[in-house]
DNA sequence: GGTGAAAGCCGAACCGTTTCGGGGTTTCAC
DNA sequence: GTGAAACCCCGAAACGGTTCGGCTTTCACC
């Protein structure tokens, strides 16, 4: 049905194994001979067989994700992006991106393994890291490449890309410092999720470097919806203790349920109460109508670039230096902020 | 690093061949031997490699699904829904479900074509289909078996699995008639959409049978969101004719801003206007909080189990008939339906 | 003019599986 | 006792690539 490199050469005149180094590029084959090879391929319409590629070498060129079983979930529209991108990523390197999803009961080790015993991937891009992850001790122990989008730990052993979200948390806090708040409360991600943790951290720390106590009545974990924005705000501002007088919002779903309690509670932003949030510059997320709002912003979009080089430098070897990397993050000001009132 | 035949051949002081017979389940094996091969499979951790398979019999027990540029989309979560269902569904049947996304500018067809060139699928989920579907067209050229998640045509010559939409929109007709309505409004997808126009088909014909017209401004196509199912109802219930006294919702998003409109126009459900609704009983749209709907259900997890049988069918070399599964719908008394104020 | 390196090419082996054709035993009817 | 039929098994050749080692030719250099 398709071309093989046999029609190539027979075309060519050249050999099965000259052909082959011809199109990947070795280095004991002519220029005018690869330039002939290649353009007999394009008229052929060749395109190689990525299991016999495999079988060789060892190498399918196909690289994956599994989506982790239901309840760690990121957003799923999040997700559907999240594809989307890493397969424009990856298919801009010649590689093939897919996706298999874990079952309900399923151990998402044991579909890494089907993955590899299968001979199918050549790496992994893993999301959602955990403290000890298990899918990194299982694939390093195996010798298998991958690609953490986020980090399991603050200097982990493996290739990732995340941002710095200890600064975040820090850079968010200090933004409401500066405008003079003194109580600042926080309603976090996850607590299972490293980033929410790093940015607690950061939080803490800058409140220390102002020598304010970090309050955990003023921090609260919870799922990144807009729900859990506006219970945590109900009950921060109407517990006994004295009320923040700003709130840090882990992302744009929680600003919006804050907005919504303090709407509810006739609280105006920013005259009664100040609000910050990270955005993830999510598309859907601006469908929200929300009201502008102060803080950092970081598209979770920059993220498919670089970790598809990351995965295909640890596939080829590269030094692990080299894999890890930390995208930037901007800093918003649209309001959102005010002095706090005087009491 | 994994097991291979060879080993299980070493194992099992058999040949090769007879290994792999062993565990395809031929004839001419010994059931005893049959045993004694799978023991030895289980006990050295042994799982073909599927690439190796592929080249050799043409067959990777890979299966895909292409996801469709951005616009044509379903709704992200159903999506994610449908990946889950069928992941499972396929390892249930021993095969390997993976998804690909088009990429944005990208041609599906040569989507389809990069998967199968590259030698690894053994066929296609399809969804979303179209009247003439060029994906059809080229996958039936080249031999390549599919499925369809829907139906293109009212009779096309591919698998499917599908239900009756023309029912659908019948029965849902005939709800509000049996009620005494004879105005009776429509918001239905989008017009691409066969589902969508199998349904309209299905309201007109039960109009007619009423002896009614079937008011080309009593039916809307759009989006299956929200915002689509609020605006088509202000646009129908401010419009200069005769307002309609019952409406009738393509799925429940459309049927939650039905409600929305109607409560702004200060109407009550059923009361001053009836409506009824399909439900795809997809998770998280229960979450809408949504008023009790009458209509029609027909849970979309339900395909799952069919498309994999239909594909894996396909695979096979079944006769087209039996691949071809029409599912069925409930019906749903809620009472969102009265009969209509006199006016 | 002999030597050696460099450039360009090729045959053959191999990756792990399936499959085709053949081959050896046993059983059983004739 | 013979032949056919069952039954169980095996070697070897494929599938479409990659890779290792070796081969020839050219050409600069001493």
């Amino acid at each position: 049905m398709s071309a093989t490199l046999k029609d190539i050469a027979a075309s060519t005149g050249l050999s099965v194994t000259q052909v082959s180094r011809a199109l990947n590029d070795h280095a004991d084959v002519s220029a005018e001979t690869k330039i002939r090879v290649r353009k007999a391929a394009k008229a052929l319409n060749y395109s190689p067989n990525l299991s016999a590629r495999k079988l060789a070498s060892g190498r399918s060129h196909i690289v994956g994700l599994v989506l982790p079983p239901l309840d760690r979930t990121p957003r799923d529209s999040l997700f559907v992006e999240m594809v989307r991108g890493l397969s424009g990523a990856f298919s801009r390197r010649g590689r093939l991106f897919v996706l298999h999803a874990a079952e309900e009961g399923e151990d998402v080790v044991a579909v890494h393994r089907r993955l590899i015993d299968g001979g199918s991937l050549d790496g992994f891009v893993l999301i959602e890291p955990e403290r000890d992850d298990r899918r990194v001790t299982y694939l390093q122990g195996r010798g298998v490449p991958l690609v953490m989008h986020g980090r399991g730990s603050d200097a982990p052993d493996y290739p990732y890309y995340d941002i710095d979200n200890l600064a975040v948390g820090r850079t968010l806090t200090e933004m409401l410092l500066r405008a003079g708040h003194r109580k600042i409360g926080f309603i976090n991600g996850l607590a299972e999720m490293c980033y929410a943790d790093h940015r607690r951290l950061g939080w803490e720390r800058a409140l220390e470097a102002a020598g304010l106590p970090a309050d955990p009545a003023l921090h609260e974990h919870g799922q990144m919806t807009e729900s859990h924005g506006a219970l945590a705000t109900l009950r921060m501002m109407s517990s006994d203790g004295p009320r923040p007088s700003a709130l840090i919002a882990g992302n744009m779903l929680i600003a919006k349920g804050i907005h919504n309690a303090l709407a509810m509670l006739g609280l105006r932003v920013p005259h009664d109460v100040s609000v910050v949030a990270h955005d993830d510059a999510l598309p859907g997320e601006d469908l929200l109508a929300l009201p502008p709002c102060s803080g950092t912003r970081s598209a979770l979009s920059l993220s498919w670039e670089p970790l598809a080089q990351g995965l295909i430098g640890a596939i080829e070897g590269q030094p692990l230096a080299d894999l890890q990397r930390l995208g930037d993050f901007e800093v918003i000001e649209a309001g959102s902020v005010s002095s706090p009132l005087v009491e």
